[in-house]
DNA sequence: TTGAAAGCGCTAACAG
DNA sequence: CTGTTAGCGCTTTCAA
């Protein structure tokens, strides 16, 4: 910087100016700034004014996982609002483990971060208490979190369970079973669908449990599984639309008529929910929505506007197609 | 770090030393260091370490987008080897927008990381000048660039899409038709199959040019336009799986049999290929192994160990299943 | 509108 | 093994 300021015969604060605060310099000035700039192809320092300034641009993105799955769209919402706003994204991914999602969180606090989005509610206390300390604005998201730290994005899971459960008897179906991963969020859908089927009267079919994150193979896995116990429901609702996906695809496979003798719901609405054969009924979650609000959460929060909703509930939306 | 240091009765290098390298601090005071850590819930500034130590620990990861895509496990797979080195990964999403990949750079570029892995070649000139000039390890992935900029780690497209020609043309196939996003490698794997297509004598169907990134939705318009024409080919390569499990669906709904009246390869071997019905053949990619190796690249080349190699190829395999 | 001075919270280099 | 000294490259006052 204080080459950039010899070179344009001015002091380095006014570089610093031009860099940060153009409209306070007189655009002669400016011009001669810009281009030593230019001609050294001078990159600034941000780490420095993160340190000085103590503003890092930097917001905190902690998923469970990103590969072959829906979080990936919340990065993605997130990602693409920030960065219009001159944010740099840190990310981490927990694989749904407390233990490294403390560490994780540490290491991230300690990049000073100007906020900080996670998914659901932390795994641990001492996240949660990691969190409270570092004074930064922190969003959590995917799920309507009881008693959130600072703000939530989201939708009630257990909301979503229930609508299923309540369509499927809706069309006459009785005998019920959920089928999910062993995580809160699933557990909560799971609870919800549960719940729904309670209060028909109805027994709900024992849960199956399956491991996180699922996938097609997970779905199929558990679909043989119960075709070799004889099939004993008349309606699936799987936490997800991939193991969903899997289990339709198992069906089709084994001849079982889908919706005929087996209704078959998911969760998410991937796009490719909709061109299954026949598509899939499922309840309608856009993980990008998620992002791009918590994003917006976190820019009034960051500008220190006291932001009226620190709970915003996208709601859920039942897509009932041709498997049920 | 001054507080820690009163309260431990030591100088602050002392607990400096303890954070980074606790070998060569006495246990004793390690542990009275440690304790007024804990006591206090202190977190490290990190960025004022990396100002002044000129290490940030950070890397930079610019794919072109990560939501939908076969790059998060690039993202994952890089991710897993650097956080367990003390990584934190900063991410960036270009949209396969040249434009935007320059402004993002210059940002990431900013924020000082010890290295930068990018998907592919950049996408500008300006792009390349500015990551040469950074002067930190660069690794290119997902194609072996003819002159990286430093090093790369993938496979060949072209070499990808040849293959499925030849394994088409093996199998009796006379007409066929490569379909593919407009972008560097599905023009790369297009190419690679016309050629494997002209080795043989045969004369190539037009290619078809598809929206980036490709979606399942993208696969079906295209199966029903090629269908809408009176399908005058007998084979099909999508150069993403995503795509190819659209049209293969496609082909279910309109009861076009697939493999006896066309066949359909992909490439990329989502999980989901393997579970379609009938089982999609496609290119086995794994985009996990390319973040691996990726980062393994980086990690010896920011320890300073000429590397021997600066090229790592992937190699490509061809996965045969029974919708070819 | 521009500049001078004083740090931001650490690590590196050197000494003891 | 521990401590002292000197910055890292900026932004933030405050003054002119």
């Amino acid at each position: 910087m204080e080459d950039i300021a010899a070179m344009a015969g001015v002091a380095l604060v006014t570089v610093s100016r031009v860099l940060n605060t153009p409209e306070r310099v007189a655009p002669a000035t400016r011009k001669k700034v810009e281009d030593a700039i230019r001609r050294t192809g001078y990159v600034q320092n941000l780490t420095a004014g993160a340190l000085a300034g103590s503003r890092s641009r930097i917001v905190a993105a902690v998923v469970p996982t990103i590969a072959n799955s829906i979080f990936a769209d919340t990065v993605q919402g997130l990602t693409e609002t920030l960065e219009a706003a001159g944010y740099a994204i840190l990310l981490g991914q927990t694989t749904y483990d407390a233990t490294r999602e403390e560490s994780l969180v540490r290491a991230m606090l300690g990049r000073r971060p100007d906020a900080l989005m996670l998914v659901g509610a932390p795994l641990s206390a001492g996240t949660r208490r990691l969190l409270k300390a570092a004074g930064i604005p922190v969003v959590e998201t995917w799920d309507m979190v009881e008693r959130p730290i600072d703000h939530v994005v989201g939708f009630s899971n257990f909301a979503a369970g229930r609508l299923v459960a309540e369509h499927l008897i809706a069309r006459g179906r009785r005998r019920l079973r959920g089928l999910g991963g062993d995580e809160a969020r699933s557990r909560a859908r799971l609870a919800g669908f549960a719940a729904g089927i309670a209060a028909a009267g109805l027994e709900p079919q024992p849960a199956v449990v399956l491991a996180s994150p699922g996938s097609a193979t997970t779905g199929r896995d558990a679909m043989r599984a119960l075709i070799d116990q004889g099939l004993p429901d008349d309606a699936l609702f799987f936490t997800s639309d991939i193991i969903a996906i899997g289990a339709l695809l198992e069906c089709q496979r084994r001849a079982i008529a889908v919706p005929g003798r087996l209704a078959i719901a998911g969760l998410g609405d991937l796009e490719l929910a909709a061109q299954m054969v026949p598509p899939l009924t499922t309840v309608r979650i856009s993980g990008r929505a998620i992002g791009k609000a918590a994003a917006e959460q976190l820019l009034s929060a960051m500008a220190g506007t006291p932001s009226a909703r620190r709970r915003i509930d996208l709601g859920v939306e039942l897509v009932v197609r041709e498997t049920t």
